[in-house]
RNA sequence: GCGCCCUUCGUCUAUCGGUUAGGACGCUAGGUUUUCAACCUGGAAAGAGGGGUUCGACUCCCCUAGGGCGUGCCA
């Protein structure tokens, strides 16, 4: 029987191996480990699975630190890292070989691996023959692994908060290692110990991990430890229904600040993958903590959507405080600087012009721009012959305009259009393109008075010249 | 090979046996507009297939197909 936590307070944990990036499923990960923690009122914790010396590197260990402090899933205590545990996992080992849940082996890996072959090939499951099983070898540093002994009929079983309970012959697990030759612990030994000793109470991980939780319940009752609520979680999959791909977002949690996207968006799209609160499909990080639930987790894997996440980003974007943007526009284009006043001026129609933070910077490029301004190939369409010269004929009005102001220019434009019985459309676009170089520019008044009288004027005989050079 | 898990519009999902199967992204038609966006209105678009159970199945059971994961002295 498999018995669970009764304590109160929930504890969970997020434990990556540091051997890559944080990449989008683990972040997701631990995404749901915060937030369950979050919701409950209880701890989130991190733990460096670092086991395997060969792998793991500083590099990732900091990517990982660095990716989570980005999306803002901050610990509630320093990182634990299982290295350190060894020697506590090491005595377990013996304990159980003690109690007689272990024993040691002296198999060769290649008479091992002659061993699968042999029960592949017989169409049973593939596994350890259980030769050393009860030789009683003494335990000897370089020559003898410990296995486990797992129970040789029966079936184990979990209760998966997400899974549902989940059961597997006992025939169909290995005698796993948990201690190698070189009395380093493996790693379904340390995540069992340490989540013991972390008080980690729910375990939430990849699904990946479903037949591990099998195996871990197993050493769990060998220990008569507590066994940790379960709940494992569904892979990401890329947009080609596939294994998810570096171009299809198995990029790391900084590949994504670098494309503009905000923590904010991030936590709200990893969490609708898979998870769901009725329709809600837009919320606040304190509405997610609220609403979080593990049992409202799909069991099906879901795609990652780059164009979704653009829809969910643009949406925090014109959430964002405009001074915080202003700043990032700044730090973007340090020749912007001067302008932020009249960027922050311009804000609330900019915002609307963009999902990402560098489409922001570009959306508001025309303000900053120096003269003479580049003028892409759509504000060029709509520099027509007639246009043109209505523009022509518009540039003394503006060189003599007394009132910039919004309204004043208003109505200076239309004393203009009346007066050459014109409409808006047969001089407007000329004006924006000259102005701003491209038709994403927010209303045309406001981009006058943005840019002020010298510049506009200075702009508009640029274009002008231009269009007299074709 | 063996085991476990999964399968609703192209994508993310709602539905706890009775709905014209809802929402969102994307796509599309139109409106608004000096442009581009934004916004508003409308549209196309789904229960993998086959058996059961039931008065009635997307929903419960079985089979098939497809997909994923596991099967390490990796984690």
């Amino acid at each position: 029987m498999t018995s669970t936590t009764t304590g109160s307070a929930v504890i969970t944990r997020f434990a990556p191996s540091p051997t890559g990036f944080l990449h989008i499923g683990g972040a997701r990960t631990a995404l749901f480990n915060w937030a369950f923690a979050r919701h409950c009122g209880g701890q989130f914790l991190l733990r460096i699975e670092d086991t395997d010396r060969a792998r793991s590197t500083p590099e990732a260990i900091a990517a990982i630190f660095d990716g989570l402090d980005w999306l803002g899933l901050t610990p509630d205590a320093a990182p634990v890292y299982q290295h350190a545990n060894a020697e506590r996992h090491t005595e377990i080992a013996h304990q159980l070989v003690a109690t007689g849940h272990a024993y040691c082996c002296d198999c060769s890996p290649e008479a091992v691996d002659a061993m699968r072959q042999r029960a592949r090939d017989a169409g049973t499951p593939p596994r350890y023959d259980g030769t050393c099983r009860d030789h009683d070898l003494p335990y000897q540093e370089g020559k003898t692994v410990i296995r486990f002994k797992t129970p040789l009929s029966g079936q184990t079983q979990i209760q998966d908060i997400v899974q549902g309970d989940v059961a597997v012959d006992n025939a169909q697990l290995d005698d796993l290692v948990l201690l190698r030759a070189d009395g380093t612990p493996t790693y379904m030994l340390s995540v069992v110990v340490d989540d013991h000793d972390m008080n980690i109470t729910h375990v939430i991980r990849g699904d990946d991990h479903l037949t591990n939780a099998l195996r871990q319940t197993q050493i769990y009752q060998a220990l008569s430890w507590d066994v940790p609520h379960f709940a494992h979680i569904p892979l990401i999959h890329g947009a080609d229904g596939a294994k998810l791909s570096k171009r299809h977002g198995a990029l790391g949690a900084e590949a994504y600040r670098e494309m503009g996207f905000l923590p904010e968006a991030m936590r709200n799209y990893l969490a609708r993958l898979g998870w769901s609160h009725g329709d809600d499909e837009l919320f606040s990080t304190s509405q997610l903590v609220e609403w979080f639930d593990l049992k409202s987790i799909g069991k099906a894997p879901a795609r990652f959507d780059l164009e979704k996440l653009s829809h969910v980003n643009a949406f925090h974007l014109r959430a964002s405080d405009d001074d915080m943007l202003v700043a990032d526009i700044v730090a973007r284009a340090p020749e912007a600087a001067p302008s932020r006043e009249k960027i922050k001026f311009a804000m609330p129609q900019l915002k609307e012009r963009a999902q990402t933070l560098p489409e922001l910077t570009q959306a508001a490029a025309f303000i900053f721009a120096k003269r003479p301004i580049v003028i892409d190939d759509a504000a060029r369409k709509m520099m027509t012959e007639p246009r043109m010269a209505n523009l022509q004929a518009f540039l003394p009005s503006l060189e003599a305009a007394g009132d910039w102001s919004e309204s004043g220019l208003k109505a200076l434009t239309e004393a203009f259009l009346s007066e050459k019985g014109l409409k808006l459309g047969e001089l407007g676009p000329a004006l924006r393109a000259v102005l701003t170089g491209t038709p994403n520019s927010p209303n045309l008044y406001d981009i006058l008075v943005i840019l002020g009288q010298q510049e506009t004027v200075g702009r508009v005989q640029d274009g002008l010249n231009l269009n007299a050079d074709n």
